[in-house]
DNA sequence: ATAAAAAACGAGCGGTCGCTCTATAAATCA
DNA sequence: TGATTTATAGAGCGACCGCTCGTTTTTTAT
């Protein structure tokens, strides 16, 4: 166990790097990119500064927002947080609620890509532990977005509220499909795909949700990897 | 298969009906308990006014802030709402705060009694059913309250957020306990004790935070006790 | 160096917030 | 019934909200 285990430890976090390398979701990438999309939102005409100026939102918006929320967060807190005046605030905004709509949009393009991801593996066993670990990875890069996201759902509209449940929706369904496929061909036994999904999917959530749990354990994203595709193996008996 | 499962859904039937009948935090006993608790806070001096005001408090405040919030539901909404005045809704808060302290009052005590409950099983399987019988039982007739402390424990001071995490980090510690103890007895073959405690735990408050995902997939109570328990069991391998 | 364009600024607007407080109505007691 | 306590009503208060817009500063192009 000790040197097979060091050894699994090493690859996984090559495989976290890996990942991480390829991804293209983040650093100055992720906001031009949050740029290009939101062009019609955005009075900035250089993609430098608007970029600039989105980052300093974003890290202020999840700075003050984790704590209190995003309605009670105020603009004039976000513009004293980002050193930006009013004015610099709404150079990349048209509303407040603009923020949100960007987290989300950025949320459900990282999870649909996920999804893809994991049907592409060689097995059923290698694409849900292509699942578990991509969810893992982007929701660790990414995490202020997806804690956002979940817990500000409520503020979106209606037919926003609806894209953002979908998101998770969709992730089930992916699972579920993988799951349902592994039975038919009898190399898992479960009772129930649609639970096991479930369960495998709010254990991914718990992960960014409440970091503080982990830690407080000592647990890193490997070993909650590790553990999360362990139980999950149990639970489809192999 | 067919039967067995028929007379086991049957007893579990009558399981949540016993719970429920000898639950005492329900009804016009949990407003009358809310006023005992809360005289400090409430001006209204006999109980039946200020527990029907409560009633009609609390039943507002969970369907307008399921939608949009706690913060975002103003204190005007919430009288058109309850067809109280702003001097009868303060006859029975100081602060709208205080709805928020009043929940985390009652889920704190309903989740004791509960971690209670589970300890004094015959033996550790049916402690932990007990305590998955319990959670989901108090969670399904406190369902909003549970889903309101879930969703606006950051609008709460640092403290009784505080208070809230340990609510949940209590539960994984009593089921965290009993899976040890049957580890222990070499009755469980687990890994990581803490890691399933954590899982059932996440299961149990997908129930009360997601009950649309379940009514979509017909899964009621019993189904969704009789998963969770049957999952318990795979991964401790029994 | 100078003119034009882009970005940053922040006081101020109309509105809503949580909450108070006095006036009124209802219930209780004598 | 009249006196006294208790409950309800809702206009009004100061604070703060999201957002605008005329002005100033900075950058860019010539």
């Amino acid at each position: 166990m000790g040197l097979t285990s060091t050894d699994n430890s090493t690859k996984n976090i090559n495989n976290f790097k890996r990942y991480s390398d390829q991804f293209e979701y983040q650093d100055q990438n992720l906001y031009n990119l949050l740029f290009e999309r939101n062009q019609h939102l955005i009075k900035s005409k250089k993609v430098t500064i608007a970029s600039a100026n989105l980052k300093k939102v974003f890290e202020s918006t999840f700075k003050l927002s984790s704590k209190i929320g995003f309605h009670e967060m105020s603009l004039r807190d976000l513009s004293k947080d980002t050193s930006l005046s009013m004015g610099g605030l709404y150079s990349c905004l048209t509303k407040k609620e603009d923020i949100a709509l960007m987290v989300l949009d950025i949320v459900e393009l990282v999870s649909e890509k996920n999804n893809q991801a994991a049907l592409q593996g060689a097995d059923e066993l290698q694409c849900l532990e292509t699942a578990i670990r991509s969810y893992l990875y982007s929701s660790t890069i990414l995490q202020p977005w997806f804690f956002f996201l979940y817990f500000e759902t409520r503020s979106l509209s209606p037919e926003n509220q609806i894209k953002s449940k979908n998101i998770e929706l969709n992730t089930i369904a992916t699972l579920e499909k993988i799951i349902q496929s592994g039975v038919d061909k009898r190399i898992f036994d479960v009772h129930s795909p649609y639970f096991v999904s479930s369960t495998i999917l709010i254990a991914l959530q718990d992960w960014y949700l409440k970091p503080w749990k982990n830690k407080a354990k000592n647990i890193d994203l490997e070993q909650y990897s590790i553990h999360l595709f362990r139980m999950t193996k149990k639970l489809l008996k192999i």
